[in-house]
DNA sequence: CTCCTATTGTTATATTACATAATAATATAT
DNA sequence: ATATATTATTATGTAATATAACAATAGGAG
């Protein structure tokens, strides 16, 4: 009964790509966010008055996606749209959406941090870099 | 418009781990294989005669989700099974299993191969052991 | 051997993530 | 001024993953 992938890049990498997000899930829960929730407050607090659309290319997610998101989290109190033209809008936190932003931000910070503690020393200063190069360009 | 999560670890594992998902994803579609498929298929060569419970426990796929992909596998005459006792089956692959794990083997070699690749050669050797760190336990 | 418990494969079902196509309104460029 | 592109949106489909329930059966305790 032997793993005959385990030493493969790609697929150790969705393996703990996996389980992390799992992790990230379970920790976020009690705040009743999803990741994409966590993921889109934090980027607005720290790009106010984007759109959905340019947000949506920041964080890979179509913008047929975003809108569920978005109209879920302005109905939850924590993010306003405001009419830039007539097809775009502005988004931002309100006061709510940046108090839960910053537990939000608490719990990734802890989450990072515990991440980064299984990692032996030895290769943590390898691994940001290493995914940087797999995901951008 | 910026990305304020990009040096976040998880963030980032999760981003790159999409990125080359998606590529394997277009690497097997030739097949008609999805991942899953794909894995099932090279873990059954590597360990003959096991059954469906073990495989889902090596790969992290639960017995209900196992159905459906042993099913369609069987049914492409990939794989076949064969009663062990009254309730559980061994899995092997057939011969057209195992010419087209072949295949599935080559490109996974050349997808791991052109990640690898990617990655500036000083983090390279950090990659996996990091990784196996994150999702082994 | 018999009874209780655990395991296996299975069905049904729900959720989440993510993809595409179409559309109406509107901005932008020629 | 008109053609084109962009934005937000709706509708829809698929893949991955999770749980609960169930019948058949294996394995262990007495």
């Amino acid at each position: 009964m032997k793993d005959a992938l385990a030493n493969f890049p790609g697929y150790a990498l969705s393996r703990a790509s996996a389980k992390m997000l799992g992790r990230l899930a379970e920790r976020l829960a009690p705040l009743n966010l999803r990741r994409a929730d966590a993921t889109i407050l934090v980027q607005i607090e720290a790009n106010p008055g984007i759109t959905p659309s340019a947000l949506g290319q920041i964080v890979a997610i179509k913008r047929a996606n975003m809108v569920s998101l978005v109209s879920r989290l302005e109905k939850s109190g924590y993010i306003s749209r405001n009419a830039l033209d007539g097809r775009s809008f502005a988004l931002n936190l309100t006061e709510k959406g940046t108090n839960i932003c910053g537990d939000v931000k608490e719990i990734l910070k802890l989450h990072e941090d515990r991440l980064m503690a299984r990692i032996p020393e030895e290769h943590r200063d390898h691994f940001v870099p290493a995914l940087k190069a797999l995901w951008s360009e």
